[in-house]
DNA sequence: GAATTTATTGAAACTAATTGCAATTGCAAA
DNA sequence: TTTGCAATTGCAATTAGTTTCAATAAATTC
């Protein structure tokens, strides 16, 4: 809501339109506490706006994707999960036994896109990723 | 097929049972050139074998997953896609312009998994990775 | 080699996500 | 303001993958 100025002009700026459902759409991603999935962004405004449709809020979330303005990760249950890039980026340690989910820190990352940089020429995206494997007491 | 003495033997150890679905399935991951997906896996089994279900392949892919012989990987497009073990670990550099797939060493993820294990002791399961991106030719 | 046990299968229903298309709407220019 | 038009939306259909459950069939035991 805020600096929704910036938005409107990153959209349009673009070719894009700022639309109801996309402000509602991109508030409720800043609004969520922590990850939140695509089915739960649509009941929630549904509350508001019984006529937004499922597939708007995803092809939204597609576009904020790529405007930079939200993250996409798979945390390994059967949802994608979103989240603001206001917030920050991170990354996940996912244990597949315990289903534990640590923080990472994104330093622990650099080295690799440094080195893919450097012996690929590949820019890698590493927004938000999640790592699987076993954490300290599963193993 | 050759070692299939090996599989039943890593299948009944742990209660598993060898049927001819689950032969029919790995001899096919075994026998594709490189990543195929469930649904090729699928088609081409029932040209033989016109009984087998599609859900019996994505089971017995977890199944054989779980068992170390086979690896799964996201490569972008809208399916998941299958490679043999026996075929060696590798990962990808998947271009998001051109979608250009370039092979990766694994030794690019060994400081990963080293530092994941020193600072997290997190054990990362990185069978056969996908990392999304820009190539050079796309920057 | 038959009986028993329990894993596995097929069928159908279900979920998450995507796509094609016609109707609608934001927005720029008149 | 109104108009024009491409971007966007809603709807319905589709796709990839998962789950439930009753029927079937490996493998173990007698």
């Amino acid at each position: 809501m805020s600096q929704s100025g910036d938005i409107i002009r990153k959209l349009s700026k673009q070719g894009y339109r700022l639309t109801p459902q996309r402000m509602m759409i991109l508030e409720a991603v800043e609004r969520a506490d922590s990850h939140i999935s695509a089915e739960e962004i649509y009941t929630q405004i549904l509350a508001r706006y019984p006529h937004l449709n499922i597939s708007t809020v995803y092809r939204t979330l597609e576009l904020l994707k790529e405007l930079g303005l939200v993250t996409e990760t798979d945390l390994g249950d059967g949802r994608v999960r979103y989240h603001s890039m206001k917030k920050g980026r991170h990354h996940h340690l996912v244990c597949q036994k315990c289903g534990a989910i640590i923080d990472l820190d994104e330093s622990v990352l650099s080295p690799l896109k440094v080195a893919l940089l450097r012996e690929y020429k590949f820019s890698a995206d590493l927004r938000h990723l999640a790592i699987f494997g076993r954490c300290a007491n599963c193993r």
